[in-house]
DNA sequence: TTGCTCCTCACGTCACGTGAGGTGGC
DNA sequence: TTGCTCCTCACGTCACGTGAGGTGGC
């Protein structure tokens, strides 16, 4: 027979069974978004398996863009309010503004993945350039045929380098026309 | 007729055509991502049209998960590489370990977009639960029918809620079995 | 007693935000 | 001279990371 904590996770137990630090977890609680459901003698911090719930609960809220002090004021409204349906207004007002921005961010990821695969499909053609160019001097004007109208923003960026040593000289602008 | 000096940005201008704030300007320069071409008598920093080239360059990077410290690096070995197709290998290493994580945050990002769904449908039934539940008794074992089997991860988070009068309690464990 | 885990400060990091106090240029 | 913009420090923020120095419990 074993006392009645032998249910109970220590800090260690709950950081690996959730994937969080225990720093992360020492985080929640101060933000008051996470408290253990005793302590031990010696001060140690005790869980039960219903902190898993919650710390997968904060990770999707964070996924979905909410800092922890807006997770902290949403859990704030639903404390205070009286019944299900106030709480509900509140919630899902934040989730459905958050469903939109999700479908944002995927669009956008998936235009970033479109550039990446026309940047990687350009820099095909470069790997077997010859003779080799030298990146500073030659590739700006790069004669070589990428099958593209255009260099994707991706590699232009390299181009617009001013370099360190141009970086010391301070040129004086003219006074007059 | 004006001085050569009619193209040249100020930081507030390039500030506004590019959507970044003049720190992150600043601080772009500081970290060797972006030089002004020139600085005016009065230590005016002075661009042209080449840094909105390579603000968008930096965007992009930093929308597939690089952190300015990682460009940095990336901008280092391009000035490093002695030719193109040495440069050209960092690069496409890079980009497509990144095309590849992008490709995983879309798929996380979707799997967000049906939890929140599936969650907003939860919630639908909840509005019109009468009498009106009160959320932190009631609702942990709500009676309504929500046609779904189980509660979604977004709304079980939180019933798990020990609450502030509670955490002050310090439960003594017992000692033995 | 040895190991491993836990504790509480408290400072560091990253990509900026936000003043404070002062100057340039039409 | 008035306004607006620019300058350089330098401290604040957010979600932790990372020791320092000390203790619990099998």
């Amino acid at each position: 027979m074993r006392p009645a904590s032998h249910k109970h996770l220590k800090v260690g137990d709950l950081s690996r069974q959730s994937g969080k630090t225990v720093r992360a977890l020492r985080l929640y609680e101060e933000l008051d978004l996470l408290h253990p459901v005793a302590r031990s003698n010696g001060g140690f911090r005790l869980y039960d398996e219903s902190a898993l719930t919650r710390i997968r609960w904060i990770e999707l809220l964070q996924e979905a863009g909410l800092s922890l002090h807006q997770i902290q004021s949403l859990l704030q409204a639903w404390r205070e309010s009286r019944n299900a349906p106030e709480a509900m207004a509140t919630v899902r007002e934040t989730f459905s503004r958050k469903l939109a921005e999700t479908r944002e961010a995927i669009a956008r990821y998936e235009m970033l993945a479109r550039e990446l695969e026309g940047t990687l499909e350009y820099l095909r053609t470069c790997r077997a350039c010859r003779p080799p160019r030298t990146t500073k001097q030659d590739c700006p004007q790069c004669p070589e045929d990428h099958g593209m109208k255009q260099e994707p923003a991706l590699v232009a960026g390299f181009h617009t380098d001013p370099g360190r040593r141009e970086r010391i000289v301070l040129p004086v602008l003219p006074e007059g026309a």
